[in-house]
RNA sequence: GCGGGCGUGGCGGAAUUGGUAGACGCGCCAGAUUUAGGUUCUGGUGGCGAAAGCUUUGGGGGUUCGAGUCCCUCCGCCCGCACCA
């Protein structure tokens, strides 16, 4: 026999290991996707990074998830598609530009080189031939190209309109990138301007956006929900109210949308936002208006001062006439709290059954009149509360209306209404166009020229891509495309005078909005996307990213595969079939004496257990979880993680303890624990290449019983990976890998199993820690790569245990359990039960009223 | 306020349609190996109890032979949206 414990001790070493198999699969093209219709096609893909310069855990997270998927879905005999590119434009690069004084072009192309070696060295099975970045006029030519097509459609078009306006990033932001009224990057208060913009016209599918929710099965519910919320869409009627008297100001009167027409004998007031044109006509005449709307304008629109502020108004001096109650009039004010986004920027006010409107009845002495009894309420007995009441109930008060239940009333107002003329039921949305300028250099150019006689003009096709320029300065703030000397002036493709090119690049989430099209055929020189290509690959049919995307960049991808289709690319509505949304990384943070923000690496544990600094000695306050953030310096370099342990480490980690969707928190010993299952899995493979022992003789019971736990791994496992339980997927091969080492060969045959658990276990491993089990498959004599092997079948005899351990509970408490044979007779079972000693004494004599038996599973003796 | 989700040991977390709560890992305790640290190995580890046993899934109630799981109710936490008419 031979002496292995030298051997044994010593180390994996997955420096060493590492780089030898990644460059193995580089070199015989492992993972080069061929678009293959007589094969069953795979789309992983995970969310695209900014080029920031370096990686961090959460990308490492994220990518080894996909790799999971990819790596199973290869061994199950899919044709997978898994490609990586950089999601290239961006602000940071010109303030690195600014700060730095790199050409953003320059830091863009290094960051990428560095993070895609980063990326390399994690061991995923990407296809790196695809590859591109959306800073590349190679891709954003495509973009313009599609850009065109769009405009062309009538889905892209340029507006004056109030935009948000980020003041310390000196640019333009969509409704989506504003998050509780703070730019979603620098985190500045957006002012409001009003300024000439093209958009994209989202809203033209708002209804198919929200309607194919339903039909995303593998999206997370929580998401569709985000999204459902945003787009926003409610069922009213729109309803002119005409001027009385003296029309002039609004000689068609003044249009609301209410979701609640049933209301309307309640209504006592309209309401005019401060933004809408008729108040703006009237400020003009009207110093008390104009000084309102001049207030409105500064109050911010935080939550928290919304939630403060008062509603409040000033009386226009107008009146209108109630449409079904001759006679009688409404005042109408301008008030801060109609918004002139939604509806249309006007409403009539019901204080009985709305709460704001209730607010600025009670205000300003206007009537409240009850106008729905709510359900069991006596309808002759309603009064005024302290607050509206909204829910249903019988209409009161309302001439034709009264007796009907709200739904009734509703209908019975629209349908009165529209045969009038006056007004039409109305399906509104929340949702609005997408502004996509941006006054910025880094991002792909608009291609329209602007000339004083043809107006805006296409870049003819020939003429792209209009690439940016590259002698460009960021001295001054604001947008370096505008400031340069030159670039803007050209001949109008038209009439060939002197014009002058649109100087606004687009949103940077129109580059990730098709990319994932891009990635199946990167190289399509003519074209953005080839049919072929993309019909077989499309869509993506394993999406993983984080949940920052819910509404933005998940949203306008549904929306742009849908105007690609439009414009003759592809026929497909919805680009991810199925989403996951992984959880962030978190760590402790810690704080010096002077508060400061530490590193980890900076914080010790001394031998009482204080924390200190490394160096200093100062004492360290332990802060709570957070996700990982250079803000907070509670994060750990990747790299550092993967010099020191090997990319498999920290693969393993990552998908060890925590469900993928929840938070993650990383820490020193969960790491030190996969590392040393690393350690522990490299000594039972050497164990098993010095003693493969013989097939064919008969193998112990022992070793029966190892086969089985082997199968029902194989066939559990497969169903974790298959649900996403990547934790639960993780325990199963602890506990695989406990029974092979627990387990003592008597004989050849025995040594004969454990090398076959050992060969099953590498292959299972394999999507995770993909080296080590490269390394192993090659150790154990495996034929080729184990990259390359199928994926492991469970034997269903294998499966099915021969004896089954039985609860006995008496009067629901377990007293017992018995070993019986599998699907034994529930007589013998029972029988078993009750002549068990401890069951006897819990019985204590008493009569047995009925007995519960569950084949193989309980039973339950009730007295 | 509206919408989504959650509450299980010291910690992360497991528990098919209701059927042995706490798999697996981390941490901790004890022992062995090692010159020592580290590594490795063995055993233990929800709580109370010497033990038999009792008790335990945020609190309370219910349905059931049987509830972490279903129903009612209360409490707490997280996430998203929000003057959306």
């Amino acid at each position: 026999m031979p002496e292995p414990k030298t051997d044994l001790n010593e180390r994996y070493n997955p420096a060493e290991v590492e780089p030898k198999w990644q460059a193995t699969w580089r070199e015989r093209n492992c993972f080069r996707a061929e678009a293959d219709p007589s094969r069953p096609k795979y789309y992983v893909l995970e969310m695209f990074p900014y080029p920031s310069g370096r990686i961090h855990m959460g990308h490492v997270r994220n990518y080894t998830l996909g790799d999971v998927v990819a790596r199973y879905k290869r061994a199950r005999g899919f044709n997978v598609l898994h490609p990586m590119g950089w999601d290239a434009f961006g602000l940071p690069a010109e303030n690195a530009a600014r700060d730095k004084k790199v050409h953003p072009h320059e830091w863009t192309w290094a960051n990428i080189r560095n993070m895609k070696a980063e990326l390399q060295s994690m061991g995923l099975s990407l296809d790196w031939d695809r590859e591109f970045a959306t800073c590349d006029p190679s891709y954003y030519r495509h973009q313009q190209k599609l850009f065109l097509q769009m405009m062309k459609a009538g889905l892209a078009y340029r507006r004056e309109s109030w935009v948000n306006w980020d003041p310390v990033d000196h640019t333009v932001l969509a409704n989506e990138q504003v998050i509780d009224g703070r730019g979603w990057r620098s985190g500045a208060v957006v002012e409001k301007r009003q300024l000439t913009q093209w958009f994209f016209r989202i809203t033209e599918w708002s209804e198919q956006l929200l309607a194919a929710l339903d039909g995303l099965e593998r999206w997370p519910d929580r998401v569709k929900a985000m999204q459902t919320q945003w787009i926003g869409r409610s069922e009213g009627l729109r309803l002119t109210f005409d001027l009385a008297g003296d029309t002039t100001a609004a000689p068609d009167g003044i249009t609301v949308y209410t979701t609640r027409p049933d209301t309307l004998f309640g209504a006592s007031f309209l309401a005019i936002s401060a933004e809408h044109p008729l108040a703006h006509a009237l400020a003009k005449n009207n110093p008390e208006i104009a000084a309102f709307i001049e207030e409105c304008r500064q109050s911010g629109t935080s939550e928290e001062e919304l939630e403060r502020a008062e509603k409040r108004g000033v009386l226009t001096g107008l009146t209108v006439r109630h449409p079904f109650i001759d006679g009688h009039t409404l005042p109408v004010w301008v008030a801060n709290f109609v918004l002139m986004e939604y509806g249309t920027g006007a409403i009539f006010g019901c204080p009985a059954h709305d709460q704001r409107d209730f607010d600025f009845a009670k205000k300003y002495g206007l009537p409240i009149l009850p106008v729905v009894a709510p359900a069991g309420v006596d309808p002759a007995s309603v009064t005024v509360g302290p607050e509206a009441t909204v829910g249903d109930g019988v209409l009161i008060n309302s001439g034709f209306l009264d007796g009907m239940s709200v739904a009734e009333a509703k209908r019975a107002v629209i349908d009165r209404v529209e045969a009038a003329g006056t007004g039409e039921a109305t399906i509104n949305f929340r949702l609005r166009d997408w502004g996509l300028s941006r006054q910025r250099y880094w991002g792909c150019p608009i291609p329209v020229i602007h000339c004083t006689a043809c107006g805006i003009v296409p870049v003819p096709e020939q003429d792209l891509p209009v690439k940016l320029p590259m002698d460009v300065t960021f001295e001054k703030p604001g947008n370096a495309l505008d400031h340069h000397p030159t670039w803007k002036d050209v001949a109008c493709p038209e009439c060939g005078k002197p014009a002058r090119r649109e100087t606004d690049t687009m949103d940077t989430f129109v580059d990730s909005s098709w990319y994932f099209a891009r990635f199946a055929s990167s190289d399509a020189d003519d074209t953005p996307v080839r049919p072929a290509e993309f019909d077989y690959w499309l869509p993506v049919d394993q999406y993983i990213g984080g949940i920052e995307h819910a509404i933005l960049h998940l949203l306008y991808s549904r929306f742009f595969t849908r105007a690609m289709k439009a414009c003759g690319h592809g026929d497909l509505d919805e680009p991810f079939d199925g989403l996951f949304t992984q959880g962030m990384v978190t760590h402790r943070t810690y704080r010096g004496a002077d508060r400061r923000w530490l590193y980890p690496v900076e914080v010790v544990r001394g031998e009482d257990g204080t924390l200190r600094h490394a160096e200093t000695g100062e004492p360290v306050t332990e802060g709570p979880l957070e996700k990982m953030s250079k803000s907070r310096n509670n994060t750990v370099d990747p790299g550092a993680i993967i010099g020191t342990y090997g990319a498999d480490t920290a693969r393993w980690f990552m998908l060890s303890d925590s469900p993928p969707e929840r938070d993650l928190e990383w820490s020193d010993e969960g790491v030190k624990g996969a590392w040393r299952f690393m350690q522990r899995l490299w000594r039972l493979i050497r164990a098993t290449v010095a003693e493969p022992g013989h097939a064919g003789a008969a193998r112990s019971e022992a070793g029966t019983t190892l086969l089985q736990t082997l199968h029902r791994t194989v066939q559990d496992f497969t169903q974790d990976l298959d649900r996403f339980h990547f934790n639960k997927a993780v325990a199963r091969l602890y506990e695989l890998t406990n029974a092979i080492d627990r387990f003592e060969p008597a004989d050849e045959a025995d040594r004969a199993v454990r090398a076959e658990a050992v060969s099953v276990l590498v292959r299972l491993i394999a999507p995770m820690t993909p080296h080590l089990a490269e390394e192993a498959w090659a150790m154990l004599g495996g034929a080729g790569l184990v990259v390359d092997q199928p994926w492991p079948e469970a034997d269903p005899a294998l499966v099915v245990q021969d004896t089954v351990s039985i609860a006995v509970q008496v009067t629901g408490k377990k007293r017992a359990v018995l070993t019986l044979p599998r699907d034994a007779d529930p007589k013998d079972v029972e029988a078993a039960a009750l002549a068990e000693p401890n069951v006897l004494r819990a019985i204590d004599g008493k009569p047995v009223r009925k007995v519960v038996v569950v084949p193989n599973r309980i039973v339950n003796v009730v007295v």
